[in-house]
RNA sequence: GGUGCCAUAGCUCAGUUGGUAGAGCACAGGACUGAAAAUCCUGGUGUCGCUGGUUCAAUUCCAGCUGGCACCA
C-alpha cells in the first residue's frame, strides 16, 4: 500500500487547523475536512471554518460546499470523499483529513451499510407520531415492524427508533436487515492520530472562541438565517442558543454563557469518540515534530 | 450599638420531629450505522461556618463567636 489518508480527529478549539495546515504544508498535499457543519455555505462564523489566509495556505476540500437547504448526511459524505480521494491520490501519495465529526470520519475509514434514502414527508409523520404519541407510541410500532431493532436500540433514544421506523416502513423491509457492520476494505492505509491538551486550557480556549464568535457578528449571521432555523445545520451549538435570544427567551449574555457551556459539553463528547477507539494516540497541539515522526513510523 | 433572619456540594437551594444529607445547574464518564455540533444513558464530588454545651448519638437542640442580609437606633 503506498497511499495514505492521514486523519487528524479532536475536540472543537484543540487546534486541528493549525496542525492540519502545518502538516499538510510540509508534506506539501491537501486537507479534506471532516465537519459536519463546516460543510454548509450559509455558515462561517458560528462553526468556526477556516479563515481565508488559512485556506490560502492549503487547499481543503469540504468546506462550505454544500448548502444546507438540502439534506447530507454521513454516507454521503462517505460516497464524496472516497470519490475526491480517488482524484487527489492519483496526484499525491499522502491526504490529510482533519475535523471532530467522528461519525463523518468513520464512514470514510470502515463504512456504513447502505440505506434507502428516506421520504421527508414519511419522517416528518412519524416525527409527528412522536410528539403525540411520545416515545411509547413509537416503542410499540418498532416492536411491531422490527422487533430485532427493537431488542437492540436504545428505546430512550426517540432518534433512534425514528430512524428504524421510517427504514422498516418506507422499504417493508426491517431496518436492522440492512445493518451487516462490515469493516469496508479501502484501497490506502489510514494513519490516525487525535489532539488534546489539558481540559483547562481546551475550555478557556473555547470562551475565548465565542467571544470572538460574538464579536465577529455571531448574532447577525444567525439572524440572516432565520428562514432556515428549522434545518439540522442550524440545530447546532451557537446557532439554536442565538435564535433563543432573538426570541427574547433568554438574554443575550445567558445565550453566551450557554453557547459556552454546550461547546464544552459537546468537546466532551468528541473526546469520548475518539477515545473509544484505540487506533487514535494522542498529541498536543504543539508536538508537530512527535507527530511526523510518528506517521514516518506508520508508513514504513 | 440593638433586634431579627441566614450560613449545607463549584453555584442556587431543599432537608434531617436528633441516628453524619439530596435536587437543579456546573463538572465527570459512557452509548451511538444516515439529524452526529444531533440524540440518549450513568455518576453526588460534602469538616452541613467555627468553638463549646446537652445527649448513647448533634448537620439538626442550646450558648458564644465569625461572616452576610434586613430593620431599628
Amino acid at each position: 500500500m503506498n497511499k495514505f489518508l492521514i486523519v487528524i480527529g479532536g475536540p472543537t478549539a484543540s487546534g486541528k487547523t493549525g496542525v492540519g495546515i502545518a502538516l499538510a504544508e510540509k508534506y506539501g498535499t491537501e486537507i479534506i475536512s471532516a465537519d459536519s457543519r463546516q460543510i454548509y455555505k450559509e455558515t462561517t462564523i458560528g462553526t468556526a471554518v477556516p479563515s481565508a489566509s488559512e485556506l490560502k495556505k492549503v487547499r481543503h476540500h469540504f468546506i462550505q460546499t454544500h448548502s444546507l437547504k438540502d439534506y447530507y448526511n454521513a454516507s454521503r459524505y462517505e460516497t464524496d470523499v472516497l470519490e475526491k480521494l480517488n482524484i487527489l491520490f492519483q496526484q499525491y501519495d499522502i491526504v490529510f483529513m482533519v475535523g471532530g465529526s467522528g461519525l463523518y470520519i468513520s464512514a470514510v475509514c470502515s463504512g456504513i451499510d447502505d440505506l434507502p434514502v428516506i421520504d421527508q414527508t414519511l419522517r416528518a409523520k412519524l416525527t409527528e407520531k412522536f410528539r403525540e404519541y411520545g416515545i411509547e407510541g413509537i416503542k410499540a410500532q418498532l416492536k411491531l415492524v422490527d422487533p430485532d431493532s427493537y431488542d437492540k436500540i436504545d428505546l430512550n433514544n426517540h432518534f433512534r427508533i425514528l430512524k428504524a421506523l421510517e427504514v422498516s416502513i418506507q422499504t417493508g423491509r426491517p431496518y436492522s436487515s440492512f445493518l451487516t457492520y462490515q469493516t469496508r476494505k479501502r484501497d490506502f492505509g489510514i494513519i490516525r492520530l487525535a489532539l488534546d491538551m489539558n481540559r483547562t486550557e481546551l475550555y478557556n480556549r473555547i470562551n475565548q472562541r465565542v467571544d470572538l464568535m460574538i464579536g465577529a457578528g455571531l448574532v447577525d449571521e444567525v439572524k440572516s438565517l432565520e428562514k432556515y432555523r428549522d434545518k439540522n445545520a442550524l440545530k447546532s451549538v451557537g446557532y439554536r442558543e442565538i435564535f433563543s435570544y432573538l426570541d427574547n427567551r433568554v438574554s443575550l449574555d445567558e445565550a453566551i454563557d450557554l453557547i459556552k457551556r454546550n461547546t464544552r459539553k459537546y468537546a466532551r463528547k468528541q473526546l469520548t469518540w475518539f477515545r473509544k477507539d484505540n487506533l487514535y494516540p494522542w498529541f498536543q497541539p504543539d508536538e508537530t515534530d512527535r507527530m511526523v515522526t510518528y506517521i514516518d513510523a506508520q508508513m514504513k
